[in-house]
DNA sequence: ACAAATTTAGACAGGCTTGTCTAATTCGTC
DNA sequence: GACGAATTAGACAAGCCTGTCTAAATTTGT
């Protein structure tokens, strides 16, 4: 294992303060020489892990959203798949479990840092989710106001059953999040979706609650 | 400040490792050794505090689901109303963001401590909140196959729009709480609100999706 | 095969923390 | 005011960790 793939595991696991130099060496199979020659102290070494993990986790997440369905067969099947590829991907893997406790554990210890995180990840990708549920309702398949806002609510309700397995640092099994996306989207189609299905004659104006 | 409240302070801000009992003694206007005459070790300390964390917590949240409006003069209102109560009582104050913290970061050290917490709390107050999701299904006011799942998109939605600023261990405004609940709560109502309000005969078959 | 660069093990000083001990001080109560 | 209980300040040993240093071993490029 990279030294600083060995130093992500061990930060996530004892928090910057509980874990030792020596823990990493050994995690990563090196001399703990090595480690201060490559990364000058602790503390470097751990702002470059931030960096390399919002990094990676950004990467996951757009090669994610590349894969939202524009143009849906079955808008419920495809929107379910989508949120568990996004969870799947880029919250229960490896780099987003351990950003997410990095960012919760020592977020206010290092309050540049993680503002740019901020601002290179959610300020970057929720638009970007946003953007593609706004072109799903402008073709006509879902009735949405906000669609900040509509994007927000999706991936909150995909996730809504997994909140307190996140919490204690846990993953949850495949098929809970499956049942928490499928509950999710069928609940924000409830809310969001055409009352009617699209008919092949394209857009129409809704029917909804008339 | 109490011991316990003092230490609660500490072990949030710099994490069970990095906080030292000297930090504590000050905060809490003690000298260190009179923590140690009361609470033995670091660890006994940290034990304690969670304990007594969870059980103040609960106490808040069973007080506020009491609150929870079971005959509604206006359904959207008094939900958003409930929903702000909830975070601003619960999650928002200092008990609520100092256990969330705690679970967060040493969560994976203490299995046996934070199962007690994941029975105690969400395994106590979850059903507690399904059940007046239920009732208010039951008469007549809201369309729920599943009020478990109900009661925690419920939660998810209000919340919807301050994960990132719980992520960073801060603060919403109160603004940004009163906004996020009453997104959430419409959403919530488009997905499982009657589609014409609850006349004053009663309970009427749905007149939904005609 | 050889020279330069990198990595290694281990020792080391300096600093910090925990938990104990002691002697002096303050507090509560009668 | 006096007595017992609790609290305090400070010293202390033992342990751990960081970051540096050195000399030997290993890898790399040519």
């Amino acid at each position: 294992m990279s030294i600083v793939d060995a130093a992500a595991s061990v930060f996530c696991r004892e928090s910057f303060a509980g874990a030792n130099i020596d823990m990493i060496a050994a995690e990563a199979g090196v001399s703990r020489q090595t480690i201060y020659n490559h990364h000058g102290d602790k503390e470097k070494l751990f702002v470059a892990i931030v960096r390399d993990l919002t990094e990676r986790c950004n990467a996951g997440i757009f090669a994610t959203i590349s894969t939202f369905p524009d143009q849906p067969k079955d808008l419920e099947a495809d929107l379910i798949a989508f949120a568990v590829r996004m969870n799947h991907n880029c919250i229960c893997n490896r780099d987003g479990k351990f950003l997410r406790k990095l960012i919760q554990t020592e977020g206010e210890r290092y309050p540049e840092l993680f503002a740019e995180w901020r601002e290179e990840g959610p300020g970057r990708t929720w638009p970007a989710i946003a953007a593609r549920f706004a072109r799903l309702a402008h073709a006509g398949f879902l009735e949405i106001d906000d669609p900040d806002v509509a994007a927000r609510q999706f991936m909150a309700l995909a996730n809504a059953e997994l909140q307190t397995t996140f919490m204690l640092g846990s993953t949850p099994t495949e098929d809970e999040v499956v049942q928490s996306a499928t509950n999710g989207v069928r609940t924000f189609l409830r809310a969001f979706g055409k009352r009617q299905p699209v008919t092949r004659a394209g857009k129409q104006t809704a029917l909804a609650s008339a």
